[in-house]
Formats: C-alpha cells, sequence, structure tokens
DNA sequence: TTGTAAGCGTTATCAT
DNA sequence: ATGATAACGCTTACAA
C-alpha cells in the first residue's frame, strides 16, 4: 500500500520512504499494471475508433483530429478498421465494449434498415459518439457536416453557374445517412429549377473508386443522347473511379462530362482535372466528436446532441469553371 | 465457474445447463470484461503501434498492412502518433507497456545517438519489432526497405541517364536510420562517378513538407552559378516541399531543377511536375513487421531479424524524363 | 457435471 | 506514516 502511495505520488508517506520506493522501482524496472488498476477503478483511459476505410485519406485526417484531443486528455485509442463490413463493425464493437473502453467513435458501414444492434449499445449506457456516417434517432449524438445542403448547393452550381440540366447522381448507400442525405440533396436541387429525376441517371456507387468506376461505365453504357452532362458523385473516391471510367471511354472532362465529388480530400485538388468538391473539414469533425465522446465519459454532458459543422464549396475545374 | 465454461464453450457443462446460462447472458446484455480475463491469463491481445505522422500518407498504409495480419490473429491495435517527437514517442511506448499490449511495432522518431531507452525495453523482454525507422544494434528486430542502395539508384539515374553533376541532397536527421542510409546511398553515387560533395548542397531538412521547403529556400538563396541542376529528397513530403519553393521561385522542373523523392505516396503521381521517386511497398511494410511480431509473441522465432523489402525506383518527370 | 478456493496487480477503507 | 483486508471479474487447480 505505502508502495502504492509512493508511485501515486500521494501526499501521506514519507519522504524518505517514498524516494526509497521510487529508486528501487526504477531500478527493478517496474512499469505499473493499468490493466489491474483498470479493473478496480473501472476506467480503462482507452477509447475506440471505428472507421469504415482507413484508405479513404478523410478518415486518417478525422483520426488526427480525434488524437489531438485524446491525447491531452491521456486517452490512448484503439483503432479499428471495418473495411465497409457492418459484420466487422460489430465485432469490433462487441470487442471494444469487452475490453471496457471509456467510450466509442464510430462512423457506421450499416447498410440495414435495423438499428437493434445499436440501440442496445445505447441503452447499456455505452459512451458512444457517430461522426461522418450516424445512425439517428437512437439517442446517440453525431457530428457531421450540412451534407444535405452541401450536395444541393454543389448541384446547384452545376445548374444555375454552367446551365446544365441533364445531371446524374452516383449515390451512396441509400442505408447510410450520408447516401440519403447526399442523395436529397441533389433531389432538392433539381426540384428547385424544375428539373425532373432520370431514374437512369442514378447510379449506386458505394463509397469506394471501384464502385465509382463501375456505376460510371453502366451510364456510359447508355445511348449518347440519354446521357447526362454531369455527374454528382457521393464521394472523391467515387469521382476518382468515375474520372478513370470517363478517360477510358476516351471522352472528356469537363467538355463531354462535369463532375464534383464530396470530402476533398489530399487527392482532389492534385488530378489531371482538379475536382470541384465539397470540402469537409475532416479534422474538425474528429476534434468536435471527441470533445463530445470525452464530456460524455465525465458525466458533463448527459443529453445526445447532434453536432452539424459547416462544409464548402470548392470550385475547381472539373465542374467546368 | 459453470457460467464461465459454458460461456467459452467448454466441454463439461451440461447441455441444457449451457443453453440456460447463455441465454440468461445474453438477456442480461452481458459482456464479459476482458480486463479481468487479461489480468489473469496475462495476454491482452493487442498491439500498440507507433508511428511518427499520421499526416505522411506512407504511415497509414503501413498501418494497413498491420491491420490485415492482427485483424486475422484476433489482435486490436492501438495506435498512437508521435508527432515526430520523441519525447512523445518514449511517452506512448511507457504507456502501452503498463497497459500490458502484447507487443509493440514502432518506427522511431529519435533523434539522439542515446540508445539507453530501447535497450531497456529490449531487455525487459518486450516484444518491439521496428518499421522504417529503426533502431540498430540492440537486438531488436526491423522490418524496412534497402534504402541505402534505393538512394543510390535514383542518385545514379540522374547521373548516368541525365548527366547531372551537380546535385544536392534534402537530408533527414543523420540520427535516424533512414535519414542517414539514404544519405550515404547519395554519397555512394557521387564517389561512384567521382563526383565531389559540395558542403552547400546538403541541407538537412527533417521529414516534413514545411522543411523541405525551408531547405530548398537555403539553396536557392545560392548565388546562380552555385546553385545545383538536381536535388534528391529524402522523401516525399520534403519534395513536395521544395517544389513548393522552387514554384514561388519561379523556377521550373525539371528544366532548371530536376527532383527526386522517397516513398512514393498518393500524391507523387499527381502533383503538377509527377515525382521521380522510390517505390516503397508501405502496405507490405506493415505485414511483415505486424507477422514478425505475432511470431514473436507466439515464442516461435525468438532471434532478432533484420527483414529488408525491395524498393524499386519509379521513374516520373521530376527528373527530367 | 458442478462447485470451491485462490490468485492475477491494483486501490479504497479501515486499523494501527 | 504504514499496514492489513477486501474487492474488481475472471480462470486454473482441485474437490465433490
Amino acid at each position: 500500500m505505502t508502495v502504492s502511495r509512493a508511485l501515486n505520488d500521494r501526499s501521506n508517506v514519507d519522504k524518505k520512504t517514498k524516494e526509497k520506493i521510487i529508486q528501487k522501482a526504477k531500478s527493478m524496472g517496474y512499469t505499473p499494471n493499468r490493466v489491474a488498476k483498470s479493473l478496480v477503478s473501472r476506467k480503462t483511459q482507452t477509447i475506440g475508433v471505428v472507421i469504415p476505410e482507413i484508405t479513404h485519406a478523410f478518415f486518417p485526417e478525422v483520426v488526427r483530429g480525434i488524437e489531438e484531443v485524446t491525447y491531452r486528455s491521456d486517452y490512448q485509442l484503439i483503432l479499428t478498421n471495418a473495411n465497409e463490413q457492418f459484420e466487422r463493425e460489430q465485432h469490433a464493437v462487441n470487442t471494444l465494449r469487452s475490453q471496457q473502453v471509456d467510450g466509442i467513435l464510430i462512423s457506421s458501414s450499416q447498410t440495414v434498415e435495423d438499428y437493434a444492434f445499436y440501440k442496445e449499445i445505447v441503452n447499456s449506457k455505452t459512451h458512444l459518439v457517430f461522426f461522418d456516417r450516424c445512425i439517428q434517432g437512437i439517442g446517440a449524438s453525431c457530428v457531421h457536416v450540412n451534407d444535405r445542403e452541401s450536395s444541393e448547393l454543389i448541384t446547384r452550381h452545376l445548374i444555375e453557374v454552367h446551365q446544365y440540366e441533364k445531371i446524374a447522381h452516383l449515390s451512396g448507400p441509400r442505408e447510410v445517412t450520408i447516401g440519403r442525405e447526399r442523395y436529397m440533396g441533389y433531389q432538392e436541387a433539381l426540384e428547385k429549377s424544375n428539373l425532373t429525376e432520370n431514374r437512369d441517371w442514378i447510379v449506386e456507387a458505394g463509397f469506394k473508386e471501384e464502385g465509382g468506376y463501375q456505376a460510371m461505365k453502366k451510364i456510359l453504357e447508355l445511348p449518347q443522347s440519354d446521357q447526362p452532362r454531369a455527374i454528382v458523385c457521393v464521394n472523391d473516391p467515387v469521382a476518382f473511379g468515375a474520372m478513370e471510367a470517363i478517360k477510358e471511354a476516351g471522352r472528356k472532362i469537363p467538355d463531354d462530362f462535369a463532375i464534383t465529388g464530396f470530402s476533398d480530400e489530399i487527392r482532389a485538388p492534385l488530378v489531371e482535372v482538379p475536382l470541384t468538391t465539397v470540402h469537409q473539414p475532416a479534422y474538425e469533425v474528429g476534434r468536435r466528436a471527441a470533445e463530445k465522446l470525452l464530456k460524455l465519459i465525465d458525466g458533463e454532458s448527459e443529453q445526445p446532441e447532434d453536432i452539424e459543422i459547416t462544409a464548402t464549396i470548392q470550385i475547381r475545374k472539373s465542374c467546368g469553371c
């Protein structure tokens, strides 16, 4: 007990004893066992982070934001990559709970409408904050950008500034918030300009480059007269995939197809035709999500919160500007 | 005890009892406490990863490789970012040890010649594998590419193919393996062609873009007649920083300065003048490092190993090709 | 097949 | 100022 007190710098230990203990500990190469400590304190100083895809540059940047906050508060990050598979995501969350993490930050790959899994987690009082891809209506906090509005704005840019009327959408899965929201923004922009939606021009592409490539191929298979003039993509990787398909088909950006993305990841300004996209402050998203989670852990803020961060349109050449 | 047996699917439990227990556990929302389990088993199924800079695209890619291996073996990753500060790195390692991780994967930011810290870690029998930036001669394993040779090859490309004779080097810190090795490769290439090294053309730039920018500025301050014709950079971010400085000065790549990098990160083929660089198989580095660590943990391979992965030269336009 | 006792390394609580 | 005891939740070893 005295050893414990000395090593934790408590007041009620004799100076000399303390000195001796610290010396001895050092000479032994002693390291306190946090596992044992956690067992009694019911606190691990550990936060679980689940991301859907570590290769999408948006997420490492979010992790940096999270890191900034957690480092200062002496929390460790347990990072897991769900690889866009809900099954892996569930496994990750269960393991993290079993590891007694003090809280979980997650961007969900879930593509089913059944929210039982997360409802149970929330009910179990596990501290949980979603970021970017949220599951709403189950009483969990969420940090995300104004997806719908931004998607509407970028679509309207195509309509109002460039006078394009035939606009396609390479969408994310409809069951994922950002997939749904960005699609709705696109729809609203069309409606406001009295453009009618063309079913052939809405193609689900997932969130990855390969999906964008495949989706664009479908559009390129339409008779030329039925092809759209502009493409609104659910995110940057999908836009890059689509660009690849367009290039392969010998068509030109923005002359044959204007195209837009969403994320503004590191490659967006660098590709052959720089990508007009929505700038999502990834670092900020991570920071805010981590801050909210720490508040929940510290019991400072009981109520769930929906935190919206404003994204901005980043105009480059791919839209025809 | 019977509960423990049932939940761990041991053989000696009555079928009906087991069924009942599992049902009850589910209905209670019971999650086993791995912290308690770890305390007795002295195993956490957890691996610590320390990287110097999460924004350098090379490292997330390494993490992906690590992830692939550890996911299959049911290990969790605790990720920490040392931000190129050795102090933070030490703190991270100490915390990880205190957390009883089963092993540590680390790319060191250490810039001092004093290896006492890691010697102690190795002696304490903590399983440790370095990757990319190693600390050698202390009996730890290391996974890295053939830095010196690759650096020599890319420098010789500048000399032999392009006939450049005035070649500068924006180096990493001399105390870090890759800084030293890549510098030595550069030197050897010069020697083999009987070119003499010019002190003004060796500028330490660290590993980040900003460092590359500043270092290049110094070179641009030399009288034009004393300026080099080509720049060999210690890694891609430094090369990007240098490119920025060159552009600002109104000079041209590769006409005024040829330039090369090292990493072949995601931006290398995309920048204005695509970067000739050394392609480092980051995913492979991560995979191999994780595999070696798991072997050490399982006691399969006692002896430390130096694992060298072959990098390849990636020719693009920035060298004048 | 089921149960009891002890211990993993730490800290809170209550003596001394 | 120091120490003894119990407890955190689990598993191993040994009964019953």
